[in-house]
Order: structure tokens, then C-alpha cells, then sequence
DNA sequence: GGCCATAGG
DNA sequence: TACTCCTATGGCC
DNA sequence: CGGCAGACC
DNA sequence: TACTGGTCTGCCG
């Protein structure tokens, strides 16, 4: 028997790279079986020991972070609190809730074109775009066994094995992806000519301009703009938020993927009970080491945990930083149009090409 | 099923490219079952289409040397058999028997290698160095069923696979090569100060002065040198051609692979009898075109069915490329001292660093 | 201005 | 057997 | 001299 | 799913 048994042992529960974080279509896994799988297949390899030492840093500065943090008295505190306190009401009282902002995201969106060109893709067939090193993305029915993007095929093949189906691989095929996508953007074009791509899968819509029109609400505006991209891409589904901000928006179309919608009204308390609750890691801009940092030096894993650390919160870090994630935690974040570019400027600022290779030799 | 069935379609039978060639360890191999499904599982691939591509060019090549050959009247051939002839007669006079060269090739290096520091490889274990990518070398366990070197693992796993047995790959090492290198060639300083290093797993020893000095025959010196470098890299073999000649002694070196040894007599008769009867794709320097080029346009297939073709070989090959060939044909290649190299000449040429990438797109 | 960490698709 | 590649931002020296 | 094909490990 | 990477040589324009 050439297979390699699992062990029953539990991995560390620390590990933030165990791709375990909460994400569309994977709310019915069994994180424990996932985590521990994943731990055990990465734990000798020379990827989890760089990890390791990158995750030492964040640790090393977390601890930092909380010796600042137990040395800060109870007047100082004080008077942090009434700092975030004074920004809060200036932010909430500069609130912008006239606009109504869409966030499309196409669902599965690599696996998905795969699937609309190979019919024997069609259904509920489990099956990842990329290779055995590694996935781009993948099936909803693949995502049941904790297949996900950015993860080495060779574990979400065996997550799949040891569930008992098997996992099928299809390389990717950008320039494809590029045509859906052009298509997906005629659909936007006609919802908001000005739309803002955010990456291939992926817009801003202000649709503030089409309701009025319209005389429409924003959850019709959604329905309408979702038929659409299904007709203009023949095919592909997308998920929608309607917000009064891009970020809640971001966040809104996560909320009923995939092939589905919500909105958060544009009205200042159901703002904030829709976004108390959310795990910060929803946030964009907090990722998996400021998710541990926000963690581990002020136990707060929710909007409104933050909220109310927000003395700490100002104390500990730059005023730029306090100032950013308290907006967040109000929902506040992209509400007006983004800054212009000026004529003849080009929308990309950058490109590369990169490589891996292997290990040159001992680090030192 | 997710298993692909090789058809039972015969491959066509003109391909160069499906690793059928001679090899060590590849006698007993079944090699019509190897081509089918070398062929099943490389015929819609890109990297096939390519090769179809440089092999047409060759095909013109081909047949623009078979025309000139059709266009050569008996007069001029006669003159170019007389050419050859004088020139045969002239590479025979000066022929040099005094030396005694050997030829030391390592048996299937980095396996070996591998072997020796995992106890699991031991034994007649069917594996692979390298990955389901590319394969560097293959244990002779492995070889066996038609695995070797420059073959993609998919392809070899497949070929292990229908004979019912798996293929394990163990991923390349160079740093632990190069330390085994290092240890067989002070085996090789023993014998010859002075040897040269072919590459990292093959060695010429000039062992004329050894055998004269402790008065022995090329065959015992050869003897002594395997034990020798089994002592010195404790546990690894390597195989022995002696002759008068690294030419020659490279070919025999691979006549009793592995862990063997053959010695050509260094007389005129011997050297002849021996290399008459070689394929010409033995020849160092003559691979898969030129031996295509041979047999085509000679339908020579071995070294005395190409000396019989000497007047055409004169008519339609460049005089150095001639004249080389026939001192192959001859068993002459190699007698002297290898070109000196000057005080504190480097004796590596180039360095490179290369990586493939994807196709770019449609070439043209 | 270059380097590094972080983030997201 | 195998842990990407592209774009962008901000902090730091 | 640069580009390309062939060869070998 | 997947077809290497390093060194050298000779020919051709
Ligand atoms: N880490 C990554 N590496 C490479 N490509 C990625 C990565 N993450 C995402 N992609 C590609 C593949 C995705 O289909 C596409 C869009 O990303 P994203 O919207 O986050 O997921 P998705 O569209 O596949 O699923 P969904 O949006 O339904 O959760 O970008
Ligand atoms: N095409 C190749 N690509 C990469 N590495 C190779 C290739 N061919 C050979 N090698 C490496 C692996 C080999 O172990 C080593 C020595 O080559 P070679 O002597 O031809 O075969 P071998 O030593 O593996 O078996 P043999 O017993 O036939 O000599 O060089
Ligand atoms: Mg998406
Ligand atoms: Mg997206
Ligand atoms: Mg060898
Ligand atoms: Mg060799």
C-alpha cells in the first residue's frame, strides 16, 4: 500500500494557514477533518517551515504589541477612548448614504467558464482549475470537501479522497477567462458605463443613476443586473451587494453566493447591525496577519468586538491604521466616486513576471 | 471511471521520439506496448505537435539528400569510394593500439545515489528520480518496463501501471550527486591522476601506465577500478569499457551495463568485429537525426552497413563530417591526450540558467 | 528609491 | 512528486 | 558574432 | 495535470 495514512492527531489549533477561514460555499465543511488533513500533508514540507518563521515575526510583534498594550494606564486609556470617540462622530456624522453601489462578482469564476466550454464540467462535478501544485480556484461542488483557491492540488486531491470522490483538474486558460469577462462587462456597460473593474471577476457599478431612471429599487436593480450578465455570458452566474459604500457592497455579495444578492439598506442602523457581526477578516484590507493581530492583542474576532476596543485600538497603532478600521467598523468606505485618473494616464501602474525557483541553499 | 483506456491502435511506426532506442537494462522490454502507449499519451499534446514540427524539417532535409543521392552518377560515385578508401587507408596507417583507455560510467547514478541513502529504495524497487513532470534517470527495477531517462513520470507511471505495478518518484538532489562524484573520483585518482571527467557520472582513465607499472592486464585494471569505487562511495557500482580508444572504450562501457565490464582487444581485427555490427546510434555524437539521416537516405543501420556506403556517405556529407564518421566506422576516436588546456584556463565554458515557460501564443 | 510585508483575485 | 502568479499599497531606512 | 540545431548526461 | 535543465559543438547568414 503505497498511501500515505493520516494521523489521527490534532493539528496545533494556531495555524492561520490551514485555509480553514470562512468562505463562500465552504460553511457545510467539516473544518476539523480539513484542518487536520492540510496540517498533516504541509507539516514537513519547506513551505510550512517559511510560513512557520514568517508567522514567529507576527508573533514576536504581537507580543510587542501587547506589552504596549498592558502598559498603557487607565487615564491614557481614557483619553484614547475619547479620541475614538470624537472620530467616530465625525465619521458617522459625514456618513454618505445617497449613493447606491453595486459590488458583481462572478461566481467560481475560472471553474465556472470552464464548465460553460466542456459540458462534461456541467452539474455537480467536483473539479478544480489548475494542476497538483496549485489551484486557482474551484467547483462549488469541490469547495464541499474544502477545495479552494491558493491551495496545493496535491492536498485538495486527497481532501477529496479520503471523502471518497475523486477530484478532477482542468489547467487554466486565461485568455478564455478574458473573453467571459468582456462579456460580463457589456452587461455592467449597461447598468454603468463608468463601472469600476476591480479585477477580472469583479466591478463597482454605481447604480445610483439607473434606479432614479428606472424608479427602481436597489434589490431590482440586482435581479435585473444578474439576469443580464447571465444573457450577455451565456451562461454565467454572479453574485451582487447593493450598499451605500463599495466595502459593505464587497461584503454584500458574499452574503448569498453563489448566484444570489443582498442589500444593506442605506440606513445608518442597519448598517451597523449588518456589519457588527462580522468576522474581521471580511473586511478587506484585514487579512490573515492583521486578523491574528487584532486577535491575539485585543481578543476581538468581530466588528463589534473591535468597536468596542477602540480605545486600544487608537493607542496601539498609527493614527492612519485606528482612523481606517474604525470607518470599516461603521461601514463606511468608498461611498463617493473613485479619485479620477488624469487624461492619457494609464490604469495600470505596473507589470511583472515572476517565477519560482528552487531552494538556492542554506538561508544561512 | 476517470481512468483513459490506451487504445489498442498501433502507433505509426516512423516516430523517433517515443524512447524505444537501446539502452541499458532495456533489452528484455516489451517495445511495441511501450511505443503504443508512449504514443496514446503524447499524440494530442503540444509538446508532440513540436516535435512533428522539427521532425518534418528533418524529412525535407531527408529528401533533399536522397535526391542529390539519386543524381550521383556511377562515375562521380566511384570517384568518391576511391576518395574514401584513400582516406580509410590513411585513418588505418596512423591508427594508435599503444594506449589503454577505460571509459567508467556510473549505473543508473542518481538512483543509486538515492538507494544508498534510503533503505526503502533498496532491493529491485520500481522508481523513479525526478517527477510526473520529467524523469532524470530510473532504477533498472524500473527499467524494466520501459522507464528511463528524458521520459515524462505521467507517461513512465502509466507504463508501470499497466504492467501492474507502481512507480514511486523521488525528487532530484544534485548536491547529493556531486558528493558522490566527488568520493568515486578519488576511486578514479587512484588509477589516473590525470582522468578526465566526462560529467558528473563518467570518467576516461588513461590506464596504460597503471597496468604497465603493476604489470597487469586492461581487464584487471578495470576489475580493480569497480571494486575500487564501490569502496570508495560505499555501495555504488559503475560499469567498464577498456580499449585503445575512449571512443571505443565509451561504447563498451555500456556493453555490460551494470556492473559490468567488457574490454575491446587492442587489435586491429577486434576493434573491427567489434564495431561492425553497432548500431550506428551507439556512435557518441550520432543521435536521433543523424541516425535517422543515416537510414534514410543509406538505409544504413549499423556501423559495416555504413562503411559499405562510404562513396555515398563522401558524395553527400561535408568532408569533416566524413571523415569523422569514418573514423567512427574504424574505431578510431580519442587515442591521444585530450587537447592541453592552458595555464589557469577555466575549464568550464559557460554557465546557463534556463526555465520554461508557457507557449505565448500562436507561432504566426 | 529600494526592499519588504501585507492584501486580494 | 508537487505550495502560483499578477497587481497594488504602505512602512521603513 | 548571434541564432539555431544537434548531442549527451 | 504534467514533456527538464546544463554544457558543448558546429553550421549558417
Ligand atoms: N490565490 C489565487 N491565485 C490565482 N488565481 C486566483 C486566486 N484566487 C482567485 N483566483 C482567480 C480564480 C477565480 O475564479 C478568480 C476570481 O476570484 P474570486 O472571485 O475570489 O473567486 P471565484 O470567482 O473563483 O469564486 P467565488 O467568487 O464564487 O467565491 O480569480
Ligand atoms: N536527459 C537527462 N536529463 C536530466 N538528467 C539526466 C538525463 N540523462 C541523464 N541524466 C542524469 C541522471 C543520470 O543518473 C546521470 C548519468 O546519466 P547516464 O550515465 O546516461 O545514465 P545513468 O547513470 O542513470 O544510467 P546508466 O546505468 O545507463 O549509466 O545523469
Ligand atoms: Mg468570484
Ligand atoms: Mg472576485
Ligand atoms: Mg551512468
Ligand atoms: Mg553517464
Amino acid at each position: 500500500m503505497a498511501t500515505v495514512r493520516i494521523s489521527a492527531a490534532a493539528a496545533p489549533s494556531s495555524f492561520s494557514t490551514l485555509f480553514t477561514h470562512e468562505k463562500a460555499g465552504m460553511s457545510n465543511v467539516d473544518k476539523e477533518k480539513i484542518k487536520r488533513i492540510v496540517y498533516e500533508m504541509s507539516k514537513d514540507s519547506a513551505h510550512f517551515k517559511e510560513q512557520e518563521r514568517r508567522d514567529q515575526r507576527v508573533t514576536e510583534h504581537i507580543n510587542a504589541c501587547r506589552e504596549r498594550h498592558q502598559r498603557i494606564g487607565a487615564d491614557e486609556l481614557k483619553s484614547h477612548e475619547q479620541r475614538a470617540d470624537r472620530l467616530l462622530v465625525e465619521l458617522d456624522g459625514h456618513r454618505n448614504l445617497e449613493r447606491t453601489w453595486a459590488c458583481v462578482d462572478m461566481d467560481a469564476f475560472f471553474a465556472a467558464c470552464e464548465a460553460l466550454e466542456d459540458p462534461s464540467l456541467r452539474g455537480d462535478v467536483v473539479f478544480a482549475v489548475g494542476g497538483t501544485s496549485m489551484i486557482s480556484t474551484a467547483s462549488y461542488a469541490a469547495r464541499r470537501y474544502g477545495v479552494r483557491s491558493a491551495m496545493p492540488g496535491f492536498i485538495a486531491q486527497r481532501l477529496c479522497r479520503e471523502a471518497g470522490v475523486s477530484l478532477r483538474f482542468v489547467p487554466v486558460d486565461f485568455p478564455k477567462y478574458l473573453k467571459f469577462a468582456e462579456l460580463a462587462r457589456t452587461a455592467f456597460r449597461l447598468f454603468d458605463p463608468h463601472f469600476i473593474a476591480a479585477s477580472c471577476d469583479e466591478a463597482f457599478l454605481d447604480l445610483t443613476d439607473y434606479c432614479a431612471h428606472h424608479a427602481i429599487s436597489g434589490a431590482e436593480a440586482a435581479t435585473r443586473l444578474r439576469h443580464q450578465v447571465l444573457e450577455a455570458t451565456r451562461g454565467l452566474t454572479c453574485s451582487v451587494g447593493i450598499a451605500s459604500s463599495r466595502m459593505l457592497a464587497k461584503i454584500a455579495s458574499d452574503v448569498n453566493k453563489p448566484n444570489g444578492q443582498y442589500v444593506v439598506p442605506a440606513e445608518r442602523e442597519a448598517i451597523v447591525s449588518f456589519i457588527g457581526p462580522m468576522p474581521l477578516r471580511k473586511i478587506p484590507g484585514i487579512g490573515r496577519v492583521t486578523e491574528r493581530v487584532l486577535r491575539e492583542v485585543l481578543g476581538a474576532e468581530t466588528c463589534a468586538e473591535l468597536l468596542a476596543k477602540r480605545a486600544a485600538l487608537c493607542a496601539l497603532f498609527t493614527a492612519r491604521v485606528a482612523r481606517e478600521h474604525l470607518s470599516a467598523l461603521l461601514g463606511i468606505g468608498g461611498e463617493g466616486p473613485p479619485p479620477l485618473q488624469r487624461e492619457g494616464e494609464p490604469s495600470q501602474k505596473g507589470v511583472s513576471q515572476e517565477r519560482t525557483f528552487e531552494p538556492t541553499g542554506a538561508p544561512l
